[in-house]
DNA sequence: GCACGTTCCTA
DNA sequence: GTAGGAACGTGCA
């Protein structure tokens, strides 16, 4: 047997929670550092009513900016209230636009406090027999419960009808106003009786039921507390008055007028994604997937037409249109991801949003349709993408331009770039893939490649792909593309100067990295393998003496065996622990332990020798490519927090070059016949942009004076001549300019020196005394990161800290370093990526022939070229490295020339 | 077969 | 103390 009930009418103080939410959560921030924990806080609670009151009308009332009539009637009257907290201000109104777009009616009335409001409409509710729930924090509504009215407090899950109060206070609803006049409070200002809190407050209502008869007898009541209440006689019924919601506020409107929820995905979506709630964005669209198919989403167009082109006459068609327009999406589909393996299967366009086309070229699964010839069809597109006039828009299209490059293709016109647009507007709050970005940018989730081609080893390569699978995957990745770019580009030009790094420096270097890649770098197999061999021999000695040494054999790269035998068998003493708290057989703990043993010295050559042979001489000759011979990397232009490129397959940016045994990885690395190569650095790049950064007077005289730095550092820090600086002051003063880069601490200074914490802070406190520019630009750096919740390069490259105001100390503090160090490494990188930019304009305008840049390594570029030009290309290469920003300390560029790397640097 | 932790190479 | 990529062993599926 079910009763039918009318769902009561919610009504939500929501000024209540807006404070309990800004104080008790963590003070959460977008990645644009706009708080939104209170916001967080709030909205949840009211998706909690939402749910818990299914069909209720749920009505959220805020109190109205400025004052109310209960100033009007004691000017003191909250008096004691601290000024609301910018950065909970700065929550209100995204709050008020949430709400409305849940479709819950939004009441904020001038004047009145929303206690009144919905003391108002609770007193209506009861009068027509509607049952009423109020969802507060704030214990004065108590005064509102009544047969119909009950407490709700949503964040602490408690309910309160007529018994609870009772259970509560002590006192029935109706006396509550008395107990408050009573108590008073504080924060609120309302005087109240001095020294009655809510014991007393009880034990006169109980006793004489209401406020009138305590104030009658009030010369009946003995003792100090007596004296007070009689002294509280003239001021009682003002607070009582204060702390009396009112019930009859005039409104223009009854609670019928007020309408159901009724939300607005789309609004509320655009919100959400604004606020970068993660999880409610995922909610509604998956909400949205399973809802209608009308029901369009932001940005996204009503319909979508994704069209395969598998005739000519459509191909036609597409060709004419993509030539007329001003900017068309574009994509390949190929056979691996490896761009120097890859053969393209299928290429997809995008001209207007919620229109593209695939091309299908080179499906050839078992009942492959019949589709266009590739070179046939390629040739068509030719002159299109050739064409440096006719602009295209791609995801990664450094990728594509390597592709198409396979099949003759030389891409020109790389307008704009999704992933690069991503990446300056924001390097850290996602990662830079197409599925990535539309799930933040676009709130929608996209076919992703595992989904038609499954994962791991039965993974399909694209050619194998049904077309009804491969079809809108691939028109798709253009669709997304073009509106990527819509939402992506304006706010580029919005947000301070990153419209410029994206246009003069990281889009204009894509074709630079292209060609970089597929040019490679010559590598000697017989060299890395003949070293490989010899790695091998001197290894198995090691690893023989090792087992002898322990009285076992083991695994001597199994870390977990080597921590038996160290620590359980021979009892070493554990120096230092891994994060997972296991005993750590890191490098420098062996050096120590080796003191106390002889296995710890063998392992340690061990280890530098395997490391060597696995991760270079045996791995480079592997990646030697068939067709050209050489080692063709990937530089990644969206990895980086920083603006720093990246590098894998291989990894050319760390190759060793510290240890002799590591050299001889770098002597691999040669030119070919004819050709040497050349090697050029910037000399302590990051110091000199801190110099300029900070303006140091010392220090850009130490610069501009051509010293040794870390010579002049030791001077200045040991208060000694510069010809007295010992080796040992030099190898500390450089220790800590290496340091100041990366944001030191005394006890990482410390470590590093292998000195006291003490010798440590007093090196800092006396470099800062020297170069009191440094500590006032480290100040502010630090400050300016605090305040804006970013850091920017020279050129205006921006990195946002979003853990720049965490609670958590550490946390903060990590976020404060990376502050420090990332306008010096950034603004290297930034440099860099210009001199590349003017470097390969000058090779391939007037040395095409004979001279290419072929590796960059953060402040390195390495050049081929042929033996009777050596002289200007070395000496063209400095100026222009040299160049590559105006800083008010030179740029002090070191170009070395050799048959292999090594000899080079 | 894959994710994770540890270690170690670079600027 | 900053920023990366890669190999290996281990434990789980």
């Amino acid at each position: 047997m079910s009763q039918q009930q009318t769902p009561p009418v919610v009504l939500v103080d929501g000024s209540s929670y807006l404070f309990r939410a800004y104080h008790a959560l963590p003070p959460l921030t977008t990645s644009k550092n706009q708080p939104t924990g209170a916001i967080k806080g709030v909205i949840s609670m009211l998706r909690r009513l939402e749910q818990d009151f299914p069909g209720s009308k749920v009505v959220v009332v805020f109190d109205a900016k400025g004052k109310t009539f209960r100033h009007a009637m004691f000017a003191e009257y909250k008096a004691n209230r601290p000024p609301m907290p910018e950065d909970l201000a700065s929550q209100i109104q995204p709050i008020h636009d949430i709400v409305r777009a849940m479709g819950l009616p939004l009441l904020i009335i001038p004047e009145v406090e929303a206690d009144d409001v919905i003391g108002t409409l609770a007193h209506e509710a009861t009068r027509k027999g509607i049952d009423v729930v109020i969802s507060t924090g704030d214990k004065d509504m108590a005064q509102l419960v009544s047969d119909h009215v009950t407490l709700i407090n949503t964040m602490t899950e408690t309910r309160m009808d007529r018994d609870g109060v009772v259970e509560k206070f002590g006192v029935t609803p109706d006396q509550i106003i008395d107990y408050l006049a009573l108590v008073g409070d504080k924060v609120d200002n309302i005087p109240g009786v001095t020294k009655c809190g809510p014991k007393t407050a009880v034990k006169w209502l109980e006793e004489h039921h209401n406020l009138d008869t305590i104030m009658a007898r009030a010369d009946e009541v003995k003792g100090k507390i007596g004296e007070y209440l009689r002294e509280a006689l003239d001021t009682l019924p003002l607070s009582r008055e204060l702390a009396t919601i009112k019930t009859d506020v005039e409104l223009d409107f009854s609670l019928e007028d007020l309408p159901l929820p009724h939300q607005d995905d789309t609004r509320l979506l655009d919100l959400f994604r604004e606020y970068e709630f993660r999880s409610w964005i995922n909610e509604l669209e998956s909400k949205d997937d399973a809802a209608t198919p009308d029901a369009p989403q932001a940005d996204a167009p009503a319909d979508k037409r994704y069209s395969i082109i598998t005739s000519q006459a459509e191909l036609d068609r597409w060709l004419e249109r993509l030539a007329k327009a001003p900017l068309f999406a574009f994509d390949t589909e190929t056979t691996s991801l490896r761009y120097m393996d890859a053969e393209i299967v299928g290429v997809s366009f995008a001209i207007e949003p919620g229109e593209a086309a695939y091309l299908p070229l080179a499906h050839d699964y078992m009942g492959a349709p019949d589709q266009l010839d590739r070179d046939q069809a390629l040739a068509q597109l030719k002159p299109l993408l050739e064409d440096p006039d006719k602009a295209k828009l791609g995801q990664n299209l450094k990728y594509d331009k390597n592709v198409l490059a396979n099949h003759g293709i030389h891409l020109e016109g790389i307008a704009e770039d999704t992933m690069l647009e991503s990446y300056v507007l924001n390097s850290v709050a996602t990662r830079h893939d197409m599925d990535s970005l539309a799930r933040e940018y676009l709130g929608e989730s996209t076919i992703t490649f595992e989904s038609i081609a499954g994962k791991g080893a039965k993974q399909l390569t694209f050619n194998q792909i049904e077309l009804d699978k491969a079809g809108p995957y691939a028109a798709e990745d253009a669709d997304i593309t073009l509106r990527l770019h819509q939402v992506l580009r304006p706010k580029l030009a919005e947000t301070g100067r990153l419209k410029s790094v994206y246009e003069e420096i990281d889009l204009p270097l894509v074709p630079v990295l292209s060609r970089m890649e597929q040019r490679g770098a010559m590598v000697s197999a017989s060299t890395l393998r003949q070293h490989s061999q010899e790695l091998a021999e001197r290894m198995a000695e090691l690893e023989q003496e090792a087992h002898e040494v322990a009285g076992e054999k083991f695994n001597l790269g199994s870390t977990k065996q080597l921590q038996a035998i160290f620590y359980d068998k021979l009892g070493l003493p554990v120096i230092k622990k891994t994060p997972k708290g296991a005993p750590s057989t890191a490098e420098p703990v062996l050096q120590e332990l080796a003191h106390e043993h002889e296995l710890p010295r063998l392992l340690l050559e061990h280890r530098s020798l395997s490391k060597l042979k696995s991760t270079y001489t045996d791995t480079l000759p592997e990646l030697i490519h068939h067709r050209t011979g050489r080692i063709h990397t990937s530089y990644h232009q969206a990895v980086t927090a920083t603006g720093r490129l990246s590098s894998s397959e291989p990894n050319l940016q760390n190759i060793p070059i510290r240890t002799e045994q590591g050299r001889r990885i770098r002597q691999a690395f040669i030119a070919p016949a004819g050709y040497k190569l050349v090697a050029a650095d910037y000399s302590q790049i990051e110091l000199r942009i801190m110099a300029h950064l900070s303006g140091d007077p010392g220090l850009l005289t130490a610069f501009a004076n051509g010293e040794d730095i870390h010579k002049a550092t030791a001077a200045e820090v040991f208060g000694v001549a510069l010809d007295a600086v010992t080796s040992d002051q030099r190898r500390s003063a450089k220790a800590i300019n290496f340091g100041l880069i990366y944001g030191m601490s005394a006890f990482g200074l410390a470590r590093q020196l292998d000195v006291a914490r003490g010798v440590a802070q007093e090196y800092i406190d006396r470099y800062f005394d020297r170069y009191p520019g440094v500590l006032k630009y480290m100040d502010n750096i630090r400050k300016q990161a605090h305040d804006d919740g970013f850091v920017e390069t020279l050129f205006g490259r921006r990195l946002y800290l979003p853990e720049i105001n965490a609670r958590n100390k550490q946390l903060q503090q990590a976020a404060e370093r990376t502050a420090i160090n990332a306008p010096m490494q950034g603004t290297a990188a930034d440099i860099i990526k210009r001199a590349m930019l003017e470097v390969e304009n000058w090779l391939l305008t007037e040395h095409p022939e004979t001279a290419r840049m072929i590796m960059q390594v953060h402040d390195e570029l390495i050049l081929e070229v042929r033996e009777d030009v050596l002289e200007p290309i070395r000496d063209g290469l400095v100026k222009r490295m040299s160049a590559a920003a105006s800083l008010d300390v030179p740029l002090l560029v070191e170009a070395g020339v050799g048959n292999n790397w090594d000899e080079a640097h």
